[in-house]
DNA sequence: TGTGAAAACCCACAGGT
DNA sequence: ACCTGTGGGTTTTCACA
């Protein structure tokens, strides 16, 4: 975290909100040329801060109307199946995140379809047929209260 | 999310991938002048499909290592205790997502600190004081097999 | 680390097919 | 809906402080 001064401080704020942002617009900002906002942010990127600059689309307008989160819980932890099941994971577009967590449940899925029938299918024939799951939980959600992806610094 | 060609879906499939990419660049991959690429962006962006660029940057790298989430019950479900959480959740930087989601909890919450004393403290301090919280649950993330922000088109 | 300037590169728009 | 050409803006690099 240290390593970056104040003026990386704002350049990693205002790129978190807009990645096309000019250099001569950070510049002006911050008050510095163009140079050192560009050396500074090449440092971000090479010191590994920036990991990426993404485009975030509107699922909705994409017809991806359901999101759902699922709670897993697996026969074993053993190493070979809680890889197994990472990587049978990793190869459904429908699942946009996995996590194993502490508690009752070993993983929990985040998981992104066009509506309650698309999720249906999925289950039946994407989900449910992976190796060692015990038991899974659906959660729908309703709304969407918050979402960000900023780190306020 | 008809209305969209396939040089539509290629051009959402690689700005996904890259905000910064060129127009000129986009235009190379998809053979066909800057002109045309560049119309098409500004009327994805008017028309919805493109929410926003962002720059992700490396949590871990920030020091932030430990994430969180926290399933919620409320003591009630009218308009106004719902909007008054999702209201004070709202305000919590650490709360980076919250979703009022059907089952078994109310809202599920996903929090980012840097370590286990500081998400003691945001619980005690700023989580567990907000109003009509009936029970709540914490499960922490130990690794993280998939996260994705891209909608394969 | 920073400035200023120049070269290379890219965007955005006009006019035309 | 697409192409080419162009003026003006942007990035990137360099000499220098």
């Amino acid at each position: 975290m240290r390593n970056i001064d104040e003026i990386d401080r704002k350049l990693l704020n205002i790129l978190q909100d807009n990645s096309r942002v000019t250099i001569r617009e950070l510049s002006e900002r911050l008050h510095l040329s163009t140079t050192p906002i560009h050396e500074r942010i090449k440092k971000l990127e090479k010191n590994g801060y920036i990991k990426r600059y993404i485009t975030l689309l509107d699922p909705k307008a994409l017809g991806k109307k359901l999101t759902v989160f699922i709670s897993v819980s697996l026969s074993s932890h053993t190493k070979e199946v809680v890889d197994a099941f990472e990587h049978e994971v990793k190869k459904l577009p429908e699942v946009m995140e996995c996590y194993y967590v502490s508690g009752n449940w070993d993983f929990l899925l985040k998981v992104q379809c066009n509506d309650m029938e698309d999720y249906h299918n999925f289950v039946i024939h994407k989900f449910s047929v992976i190796k060692n799951i015990t038991q899974f939980y659906s959660s729908f959600v309703m709304s969407e209260s918050k979402q960000t992806y900023k780190y306020e610094l």
